[in-house]
DNA sequence: CTGAAAGCGCTTACAG
DNA sequence: CTGAAAGCGCTTACAG
């Protein structure tokens, strides 16, 4: 019993190859098979087990039912995390997933899209600012794609991600009803948009109570190594020592913040007041456990992978792309 | 410019198609085909951006270039990190990478490989006992197979995993070293063999120095929900008042350990040193920061994805099944 | 409901 | 070196 193929079944069920293929496909009901032929033929392929050749399959009619996943970095627990959502509703809808990590590479990126494009129904795609040319072809050539974690403000795809804006702002808010007056904001110095609004949002909210000081936001420069980032914001801790609370806006700023508020022996949270944006492993167990703003994965993973295969059903439907920001969970525990 | 086949590129370059296949394939040495001819089949390639449809190569060949990642859960750090230096070392030899999680159940894990078994060239797994039968189906079919992690001492399957007896024995020599003389081991109680091996170097370690007690032992059943964990190293910790140490075999008991004893005012190390099996950003921040026996994730990646594709690429060859072991790395942090 | 047939885009032995 | 041809295993109009 070498390999099996869709004639062989028909052969030992004694009957047509099209036949065959209408079950395994599920599209008896619309063939007006007869059920007992139905159930005779679903009997043969089990006991032979025998399954259908994919390649086959996606040379005739051009699905792979294989989705891209794109990110970041697949090591980093946020889209480690992502990742296994997105396997987990993929598979419901019997899609395989492959994925790369573009480690904020714009070459990489793009060169990955390249090397998918034939492979994938369609994309979920975690863009770097230089994939914007990459991710604008593969629209052209009308492949399926929703990004996620960020977008391209000025363009017409789909995205899910979580609502950065509203996420540090119920987080500010949140210390500013603490009574914290001197709040740092601790984030990347980049142009990518979450991190914009993730700004934007502590600007409008410290300044709508007029607790806003330029000294106070601390902006570093994107570092391929993230142990880069300490020495930042080991200097600004040193020079702002009248603080009463900091808020990260990434989880690896924050697990570099708090190693150096230990260091410099500010006590958590009575020196200084500490919330970050994602949730991490670390935030759970540090002691004092860490307060989070969080991205609820599961959601984002269930409605990309959706939005997704919406399009993936229903090409040519010159359909609105969709924008869905989900809310963000703001998680409080010890540090504030 | 719809879809280029290989016959576009044929007759816009003017040669066959299979000189035009010869050349996508690097087979135009083999083939004896002028230098010029090459150049100029290729410069028409990339002039028209023409990339093969991979699943009419598969279909013929029988090869799909893409290799199944199985592991016990994605979103955990260790594989994590896996996945991705598995994703690089493939991504070199022209592989893609599918994924998926068993969460420990033997179920899905053999559902994963069912699905996937002809999607795939060969397979990178993390195997649950129960995956055993599964497992030994694949090699019958003479699918390539190297199992990572854990392995089944039984089979002659190919395995590259750390060296689990000589990670614990080091960390337990360590501490004796260290002049400690009542050292916890806080392990899952499970059959796998990684487990297992664990707990041998441990208990042979301490018995040769006339240190073992079997009362200092804690072996917690594999719970579903890591949480699950907690109130056994509490309960333990509360119960063996005396010990001077303790050692982790995972990375989360690790991390529940921390919690518990912090909880229970236990100072690190002056009341107690810790280590723990498994680097994890966790142990790197947490102050004070923890000693651990870490995989050298990347190590294991290489060589299996390497004894993987040396099995992909000599099929039929009645090779011996190699096992690896890589040595672990101690890495002596603030904790002990 | 059935069955024969075309064709997806490759690779590869084969005759020249 | 070239070129025509077969065939991988499906799906899908099409004629009955």
């Amino acid at each position: 019993m070498k390999h099996l193929s869709i004639k062989d079944i028909a052969r030992i069920a004694g009957v047509a190859p099209s036949t065959v293929s209408f079950v395994i496909n599920g599209r008896h009901e619309e063939m007006r098979l007869s059920k007992e032929m139905v159930k005779h033929v679903q009997a043969v392929i089990k006991k032979t087990g025998y399954t259908p050749n994919r390649a086959a399959a996606s040379l005739r009619t051009g699905k792979t039912h294989v989705i891209g996943l794109i990110v970041e970095d697949i090591a980093n627990s946020f889209f480690a995390s992502l990742a296994k959502s997105v396997e987990l509703a993929a598979a419901k809808a019997g899609y395989r997933v492959v994925y790369g990590s573009t480690e904020n590479n714009d070459t990489k990126g793009n060169d990955l899209i390249q090397l998918l494009a034939k492979q994938v129904d369609g994309f979920l795609i975690t863009p770097s600012t230089g994939m914007k040319a990459g991710v604008l072809a593969l629209r052209k050539n009308r492949k399926p794609i929703v990004l996620i974690d960020r977008y391209f403000p000025d363009e017409e795809i789909s995205f899910v991600l979580v609502d950065n804006y509203a996420g540090i702002r119920e987080g500010t808010q949140y210390l500013i009803n603490k009574k914290k007056k001197k709040i740092a904001f601790v984030n990347l110095d980049m142009d990518q948009v979450q991190i914009q609004e993730r700004e934007r949002a502590f600007v409008d909210t410290m300044k709508a109570h007029g607790l806003f000081q330029k000294k106070l936001m601390l902006k570093i420069p994107y570092c391929q190594d993230r142990t880069g980032y300490a020495p930042h914001i080991e200097k600004f801790l040193e020079k702002q020592k009248d603080i009463d609370a900091i808020l990260f806006a990434t989880n690896y700023l924050g697990m570099f913040g708090i190693k150096a508020l230990k260091e410099q022996e500010i006590v958590i949270p009575d020196g200084v007041a500490v919330m970050s944006f994602d949730d991490t492993d670390l935030f759970r167990f540090s002691s004092p456990s860490i307060s989070v703003i969080s991205q609820p994965v599961q959601e984002i993973a269930s409605q990309a992978v959706g939005l997704l295969l919406d399009q993936i059903n229903s090409p040519g439907t010159k359909r609105k792309q969709k924008g869905v920001l989900i809310p963000p969970e703001l998680i409080i525990r010890e540090s504030v």
